[in-house]
This record gives structure tokens, C-alpha cells and sequence, in this order.
DNA sequence: TTGACAGGCAAGTGCTTACTTGCCTATTGT
DNA sequence: ACAATAGGCAAGTAAGCACTTGCCTGTCAA
């Protein structure tokens, strides 16, 4: 699986897309945070492991990284994988509609 | 399903994306051609009714529109719904890494 | 008119994936 | 020390999805 594909699958999820909404508000925050997060602020009812899971994929995409102290795993987003993404298929100046 | 979700599903496949690069080279394509393109230029060997139900996909999450003309079926590319997700997840003045 | 061409429709199949369940490890506060 | 907190790991399940198979419709040229 390359790049572009880890990355596509990765944005196909809508909890996982909230997540990344929930992240580019607030940098480090730990699982627990996400969860409760998805709950109250998003409507969703994710289990802590459905959470942590698509925070895996996430991380595999490159879109999250995560960083270790003590007991608590804070999670960072990384926008850098997006940026090809802007550049594809976007020509308006190629194709003006009518 | 919504728009955004309908968007990142049919970006989510890897012969879609390549549908919309095909596309995006040259509009008015009929299903013919785009699967001869996928066959030489992009090296996918889908069936003609898969590369047909991709495009429904396409069609459905608002990125390719059908025109038909006597027995063919044109394909054009709209790069429309495209245009929020570039500003989503995308604020380099808010983050500066390091 | 008849056959070839371009495409549509729908059911079935197998793989992927999102989620659950259950249990385990490590760190911290009292 | 011990319980609570924060999280990880792995197998099982159910739904979604890409693809195939088979057949049907409409259009055009000879």
C-alpha cells in the first residue's frame, strides 16, 4: 500500500475525519481526551478501543503522531500528507466551467 | 451518507483516483476509453463493468457528470466538491511545526 | 433488418474493515 | 503495597465494498 493510498483510506472514515478535526483544534491530546471529545463535541459513541484503532491507521497515514510520557500517549496532528492532495486534480485555471 | 462522506469514499480507491487523473488529462471520455486508458496508461486490468461502477461512484459523490449522445456516454470531470477539502485540516499560520 | 457496438441492470462472491470482547502491561496516587 | 488510571494486544464478528457473471436495452452501419 503505498502512500497516497494509506492516506486516501485513512481520510474514508468519518470518525476518523473528526478525530483530525478534534486534533487540529487542540494539539497533544491523550485517548481518554479523544474519547470523550467524539462523545460530547462530535455525537459519536466510539468505544475507547474503536478510538485507538483508527488513531492507528491515522498514525500509519502519517496524518497523527503520537509521543509517550508516563502513563499518557499524546497525539499530534501532521497536515504535511495533505499537501499533494491540494495539488491534485486542482487546475481551475486548466479547465474554467463554462 | 453526506457530501463529504460520499467525497472521501470515492477517493478512498486507488482506479477511482486514476479515473479522475485520466479525466482530468481529457474531458468527454466514454466508459470505452477510460478503460482502455486504465489498461495501458495506468495498469489496472478492471473489467468493463467495474471501471462502470466506479464511475457511478464518481457520479454520486458529485466529481464526474454524464452527458449521453446517441449510443455513447460522455464523461467529464468537476473538481467542485474538491474545492473544501483544501481548506480543512489546512492552517500552516495556526501551526508552525518547530 | 440484422448484427455489431456501447452501455445498463442486478444478483452473487470473496475480501476488507470497523467494531466488539476479553485480557494484559505499565504508571501513578494514597 | 495496592488499587485506579491510561493504554496495548489479539481474536472474533458483522457489515461494507470491489468485482464478477449473466443477461438485457438502445444505437448505428451494412
Amino acid at each position: 500500500m503505498d502512500d497516497a493510498d494509506a492516506l486516501f483510506k485513512a481520510l474514508a472514515d468519518p470518525t476518523r475525519r473528526a478525530l483530525l478535526d478534534a486534533l487540529s483544534e487542540r494539539d497533544g491530546q491523550t485517548l481518554f481526551e479523544l474519547c470523550a471529545r467524539m462523545a460530547t463535541a462530535h455525537g459519536l459513541t466510539s468505544s475507547r478501543q474503536a478510538i485507538s484503532q483508527h488513531l492507528d491507521v491515522l498514525e500509519t497515514a502519517g496524518l497523527v503522531t503520537r509521543r509517550r510520557e508516563g502513563r499518557y500517549t499524546f497525539h499530534d496532528l501532521d497536515t504535511a500528507p495533505l499537501a499533494p492532495l491540494r495539488e491534485r486534480w486542482h487546475h481551475p485555471d486548466e479547465r474554467t466551467p463554462r
